[in-house]
DNA sequence: AACTATTTATAAGA
DNA sequence: TTCTTATAAATAGTT
């Protein structure tokens, strides 16, 4: 119908399949309406466009009805759909759940994040303000600690590399005076290899007597 | 479209309707298989007759593929979804991120609650503890931005009362003399209903100097 | 089920 | 998107 035959196949050109995908849905929606009144049956129907745009009509004002009786039907039929089907419902049950709980957390963590307080009441607010400083008195000793064991880990390394160091001298003074009665006076003796043991670490490490515990115990907050 | 027009109402005549029925409903088939090929839009038509006798039309092998989708679009809050014609495998991805973000969320949260500290370096607790001291900041502020509010309502609430409390007091006055007059010394005169303006809300409003905004500018943290 | 006069749907164009 | 219009398609009533 219309100005053209037209092929049972897939419109190519994205506008017109558009503009075509428009027209016969209404149309078919009409279509769908007048025989279930004419002819007094009761029927479903679910389009999705390519974009998933979602267009249905039902008799019923849910359609979830007609879908119930279609699956009673098809059950009565074949018995081994349903357990397949069911299981699907569960899925969607369960989708639903673990989305509810995604806007619980968001909401939960925005308020934790000093967000979106209008919606708590003084009482929720004097909670969170507690809850903050719990939290912070843990992060505070959690970073002190971590800190605590960086420098205790880095001096362990300190003394290892010293004693290293101190060994290695030792060698090189027992090496030196092998060579020098080697060679004796024939070659200038080369200087030690690690003349003196250098500090290690020292841009990491605190100087002594100026490492304080960042925080430990009594910290203004920065209200 | 035939040799008369139609109205749209129920066609009473049993064998008319049936044939009626019967002819719609392939052309319906038709045009739904139509749209999904031209427009390649997916769908699903169910259809009863009055009898009470299944037809079907669907893009899909399996209609349930389609009624699940339709299922779970309408869970999803009506989102429009990127166009999945494997809806199975979609949504088994679907619900995998989703039970990846709540691993997320609940992660952060815990961070934010001061717990399941082990997993962050020092960086990281830093960063913490910033944005800890940022919402204790926000909180604290929204809370004195309640109290004031609150406490501005009562006092408005309080001189209202008082005004009452003045307009009552004064009518009485004007009550007694007139009792008084009129019975002379034959009764003794009742005492005032309201012998003073009461200060109201008294024990819910903060006395006069001792008021201090909660927390505003620099507190102490409680660690 | 087949036919056919008409109505209806719609493709293309604006 | 909406409207117009020529034309294809659907179908009501008939055979």
């Amino acid at each position: 119908m219309g100005r053209g035959r037209v092929q049972l196949k897939r419109i190519e050109n994205k506008i017109n399949r558009q503009v075509t995908f428009s027209k016969r849905r209404s149309g078919l929606l009409k279509k769908a309406h007048e025989i279930s009144v004419l002819c007094d049956a009761e029927l479903a129907l679910i389009i999705f466009s390519t974009k998933g745009k979602l267009y249905e009509y039902s008799t019923d004002s849910r359609i979830e009805k007609i879908l119930e009786r279609y699956e009673h039907y098809t059950y009565a039929e074949k018995a081994p759909k349903s357990p397949d089907l069911e299981s699907q419902t569960n899925w969607s049950q369960e989708y639903g759940k673990l989305k509810a709980k995604v806007e619980i957390l968001s909401k939960r963590e925005r308020h934790l994040m000093g967000e979106q307080l209008e919606s708590l009441n003084l009482k929720e607010l004097q909670q969170l303000e507690h809850q903050l400083e719990i939290s912070l008195k843990h992060v505070r000793s959690r970073k002190s600690q971590v800190m605590f064991d960086t420098v205790a880990e880095l001096q362990r390394k300190e003394r290892g590399l010293r004693e290293q160091n101190k060994r290695l001298e030792q060698e090189l003074k027992g090496k030196q005076k092998v060579n020098s009665i080697m060679q004796r006076d024939k070659t200038v003796p080369s200087p030690p290899l690690i003349a003196e043991p250098q500090p290690t670490l020292n841009t990491v490490l605190p100087r002594k007597g100026k490492w304080r515990w960042p925080c430990r115990g009594s910290c203004r907050d920065s209200g």
